[in-house]
DNA sequence: ATAAGGTCTGTACTATACTACAGAGTCAAG
DNA sequence: CTTGACTCTGTAGTATAGTACAGACCTTAT
């Protein structure tokens, strides 16, 4: 079993190694062990948090709203109304950005539909189908 | 006809009036034409803008991409092959988010699942059902 | 055993996207 | 025709999310 130093996870997670330090900061990553000498010692599960952590961001999600989400799973039992209640409120904010997205796609998809019609680009699809939805 | 000067537009568009003049210069939205005082006036399409500014960055596009996206429908027809590629790719990069959070979604529906079952919530649904997917 | 490269803490700097003035001029309701 | 709200330019400050050292210590391959 090989030990996964800072650098090893950085490479397999693809973000910065001063990165991971900076999440430990504000708690989106656990403080991991360390050796005698200091060094920090992973558990292969950090890598899947990184990856979680670096696509969450993608999709418009604080570092705040990220760490929420994954404190989710952290509740005691005995907290279950309340993290189902945060849970259903996240899935209600991921179902409008997936709303959103999907009226941006069929807009582009018309964008190019003109375009393969070699018509003009003249009027503008993409803000019309942004229209509604709030 | 009313006319729409920066602070009616900001209300309206749900933004600051700094934000409006910051877009501005960024080039996200048009110089609006000027009163003699020098007043900006806008046209009442700039309210539609702004909203898809605002929404498009609630998704994790950066202003840049913003503008990219906006700028797509200015090229002259002769570009058309460019315009298209262009938009097929953000047509890729949208179809990635949405299934990013369709699992998201899975996961933590199935965390709520998990929750209602009255089951204390020690394995975490979320990090398991954000793998793969590169 | 030594040199190259990795890691440590701590602090400082950067990019992005605003946000907040200051000081001066403009508008419009009573 | 004033007065309070609005707008102008320009500059400075803030929050978020990193990114980059410095100076010192650790590891490992030769």
């Amino acid at each position: 079993m090989e030990s996964l130093t800072i650098g090893k996870v950085a490479r397999l997670a693809e973000v910065g190694v001063e990165t991971i330090r900076f999440y430990e900061r504000e708690g989106l990553i656990d403080e991991p062990k360390r050796r005698e000498s200091g060094y920090r010692e992973y558990p292969h599960e950090t890598i899947q948090r990184l990856r979680f952590v670096r696509r969450a961001k993608d999709l418009g999600f604080t570092l705040k709203e990220i760490k929420e989400l994954l404190d989710l799973r952290l509740e005691p039992g005995n907290a279950c109304e309340h993290v189902r209640e945060r849970a259903e409120a996240k899935i209600h904010d991921i179902e409008t950005k997936v709303r959103t997205l999907q009226r941006m796609r069929k807009a582009l998809t018309k964008l190019t539909m003109t375009c393969r019609g070699k018509r003009p680009v003249s009027e503008c699809p993409i803000l019309e189908a942004m229209e509604g939805d709030e």
